[in-house]
DNA sequence: TGCTTTATGTGCGCTACCGTACCGACTGCG
DNA sequence: CGCAGTCGGTACGGTAGCGCACATAAAGCA
């Protein structure tokens, strides 16, 4: 599970964002991993023995109802962090952070993250404690928004949104995942994102296949989306928090040809239906 | 406006739990204010002056859509702190706070706030740091409770969270409040609350006048209130963020017989209705 | 007092989404 | 290859909440 170093270091926006002496402090306690599909990172009320730093990953923060029906509260990619309730004080949340796209991502003792976060002189700009909190700041307005598109939106705006955030935190113009698991992570019926992705494949925006999702015409799913997703990305960009990947004004797509695809996304992804 | 230092002092959840040093240096540039309905503390975009520590007022975080209508992303009461992009780093946020329960705030210079935020030496227990920090993450869960309630839980269960969430920051077990300003908080039609409101006062949970509404069987709001209520409640205590008012296990009801009724309800809630 | 304003109650058709059921198609595995 | 398991599409009745249109009632004001 632990790989080198070196590999892909740099790709994180918080730990890109660190002062020379901080990264040379930290640098050295960096361990690169591979978080696979359905990985829990935390369960509610468990103490983290490490934070994450993800970079080409992508893991959600999940709400567990007591009917055992999930719902997503935020997504953490290459531009975020897990572990906020460590520097927050709260040493716990009441949500899991499940992986939800393959990839990598730095871990880091919670001892040391801790001690770095505490570590500040008077001057704060540009440290690790100023770009947690202003993380943690823009996790909050993507929270709120996902909770007013809840309430206000039509489905395939809010899949829109979601699409669109994802893809943000993706170096390719695909998605790995089947429709049942944006149901649950939309909180909505799998037939409800049938429909919604039925109609932007007649839209030409994206195309389909078995557990794959290609985006054909981001600018049309942008224009197609709830102010939502703008909300939610000019106040990161604002924070300059966007992600290494997002792209601003113009934008050309990228070909992967799927370098990160899951080797077994059935049998992981059974995992993650339930509570 | 500015009324006595000393009256009403330490009402405050997060006032109250400072150390000695922090109060004294803090205490002298405290100012006591009455904060009136309606009144908006900042708006999308404002870098704040001021930060707020209510004692009995209630404000709200709304986002306000496009459309002009708005929707609570959060209450913060006397268990918290308005401004929490103050020493978060952002300086500003995407969304409106607006008083929405007439009372009392203790004013705090953004400037003194933020120096005595980023004092914190090593220790950092018991501290302003440390408690704002633990407050800003009850707040996400607040949040995000909110979220999933808004897709998963029928308007009459909502109706209940947030009839309790409101209750545990007032002294009495009246709310004074129209129907539609709740319709505008929850984001949902005016006629629908009338509805909800009307299943509450057939089940004998609540008694209704215009513009005020009295709990009158708490335990029976709560039983019938989704789980939210008692995540966000359980979270709070957990944190030790729990209001002065929030009942735990026991409950006796209190009469205050409406001591800060608002003078001009009517005009008043004309400016909260919409952008 | 009577008039105006504002808050609340009610009815009715509409629709986005739900719950359920079922079926075909793709994929991975023996 | 063929089978089992999973994923995706479709259909259909049900319903919570919407939008709109009024009616009623309470509070404020002259």
């Amino acid at each position: 599970m632990i790989e080198s170093h070196k590999l892909n270091l740099g790709q994180n926006h918080i730990l890109d964002s660190l002062s020379v002496a901080e990264y040379q402090r930290l640098s050295p306690h960096l361990e690169l991993v591979v978080l696979p599909l359905g990985e829990i990172i935390y369960e509610p009320g468990d103490e983290l023995r490490y934070a994450y730093f993800p970079t080409t990953c992508i893991v959600s923060m999940l709400y567990v109802m007591e009917s055992g029906a999930p719902a997503e509260i935020a997504m953490v990619g290459n531009d975020g962090i897990i572990g906020v309730s460590l520097f927050m004080g709260g040493g716990t949340m009441p949500n899991r952070a499940v992986v939800r796209s393959v990839g990598y991502a730095y871990r880091l003792r919670a001892q040391l993250l801790l001690q770095e976060f505490n570590r500040a002189g008077g001057v704060r700009n540009g440290t690790l404690h100023d770009m947690l909190l202003r993380y943690t700041q823009g996790l909050i307005t993507q929270i709120a928004q996902t909770s007013v598109c809840n309430r206000h939106h039509f489905l395939d705006q809010q899949l829109c949104r979601w699409l669109l955030l994802s893809l943000d935190l993706l170096p390719s113009n695909e998605l790995i995942i089947t429709q049942e698991l944006i149901a649950n992570m939309l909180g909505v019926r799998r037939e409800g994102i049938t429909e919604a992705i039925g109609k932007l494949q007649k839209a030409k925006l994206i195309e389909c296949r078995r557990g794959l999702i290609t985006v054909l015409d981001r600018p049309g799913l942008e224009e197609r989306a709830c102010e939502c997703y703008q909300v939610v990305k000019t106040e990161f960009e604002r924070l300059h928090l966007a992600s290494r990947y997002a792209p601003s004004a113009s934008y050309i797509p990228i070909h992967s040809g799927g370098l990160l695809r899951n080797e077994s996304l059935s049998s992981r992804q059974a995992r993650m239906k339930q509570g």
